[in-house]
DNA sequence: AACTGCGCAATGCAGCTGCAATGCAGCGCC
DNA sequence: GGCGCTGCATTGCAGCTGCATTGCGCAGTT
């Protein structure tokens, strides 16, 4: 579990990380909006706890930013006013609990369990051809629903005919996505890789094939069904 | 929206029922925990108002076979008590929100708001791998039902395995959620945590094996063993 | 002050990976 | 059709990269 703690009192900053820490959360920590805006953009985190008074503005606006960008990460927010008016406008900004200080931490830390609770809203995006699934979000393919275990080379070049299932990947095309412009390769190299991933995908039933085309490249399609 | 309101005193269900109603709801009321619990089985609520003194006993047992059954509607609890332990219980037997009374509507409706924001998928408090289980909330992993002492970044890493068991987690991944960016970490340090984490794990007789995948991450899968 | 967690470095090792050798199939050219 | 050339397929091999493991020392905690 990953926290972004965004407040500027160092002593509130201390006790809270210390805390946190003691629930066996990794804490990054961000003492402006600024910088808690570069984090927040970089980094993923399955939590943000906010403090509204920032010296650079209303932390309210970071949750406002996030939300803009369909940003959906859990965020709690602290602050030291806690009238009425005052949280209405908070959770409908977009946070999801809001906690006047002073607080108790038992309860800040049930609150975020709370929140961590629900799902991370993050759902893959998935190729599929034949028997086989490429989740390019986790960079991993799976076969019948179990993980197939292929090493870097193989799954870069499993990627980029899965992409294109069914139509031509010229050669320079896949030379380019499985090995960097910094590679320098002058072998057969690829043709190796095309070699084992079929049989791998032969093994394990994949229900697809890939043909190689003479003085073109290679083309991945399902196979016909029995 | 549809809103299950659960709630004895006649005062204050007609004010709530008119204050939701004001703001386009559909209210059902239950009076008693018995009714509560007819109407949560048959109909389905994007969510619930619970009030915690009932007739028939203590509202939070609701919570709990409602999260016993897999059944994630987002709970808001009402109370007339209002104490930190008491908020700490509320929250942690599953419910999403804990508001004391008197509260003011605005923040009642505010809150609810912000449940109703929220995908309403609820995660499994405990998850179960192997002879393993992962208890979410309160963060530690018992082993056939015996408690594991592990070290803060150990249980970083097999939580982290455990919320994708059975599938891919790529190293940089890992690196994520088991380092935060304060720590500035330049060597293998993941590997060690990994190596610490499966030799506990083999003499424990865990049930679970934590397979490297050269150039990738790594996979903890279940060993096929009765 | 004892202890434990943690990062780090050293060492060993397995498997990926690039390469080349061999075989084969398509293709052009007589 | 026969023949040779060319480009892909496959497989064995060797180097090397990147992971596994372990011992050590520092730091934070009690």
């Amino acid at each position: 579990m990953r926290i972004l703690l965004v407040e500027d009192e160092p002593e509130m900053v201390s006790a809270l990380r210390a805390a946190l820490k003691r629930h066996d959360m990794v804490v990054d920590h961000a003492a402006s909006l600024g910088e808690a805006d570069d984090f927040a953009l970089e980094e993923n985190y399955d939590a943000i706890l906010l403090d509204r008074q920032l010296p650079d503005g209303d932390g309210l606006s970071l949750v406002r930013r996030l939300r803009t960008r369909k940003d959906g990460t859990p965020v709690l927010v602290l602050t030291a006013r806690g009238d009425i008016p005052d949280r209405v406008a908070g959770l409908d900004s977009g946070a999801d609990d809001y906690l006047a200080k002073p607080f108790a931490f038992e309860e800040l830390l049930a609150r975020l369990r709370a929140l961590l609770r629900r799902p991370s809203a993050v759902q893959a995006q998935t190729i599929r051809a034949g028997h086989l699934a490429f989740d390019v979000g986790h960079r991993e393919a799976t076969i019948r629903g179990e993980p197939l275990a292929l090493p870097r080379r193989e799954l870069l070049v499993l990627e980029a005919l899965m992409r294109r299932t069914g139509r031509m990947v010229q050669r320079a095309v896949l030379m380019e996505a499985v090995f960097g412009l910094d590679d320098e390769i002058q072998s057969n190299a690829l043709d190796t890789h095309v070699s084992r991933l079929r049989k791998k995908l032969a093994d394990a039933e994949g229900g697809v094939t890939i043909n190689g085309i003479r003085g073109v490249g290679y083309l991945l399609r399902e196979t016909a069904n029995p």
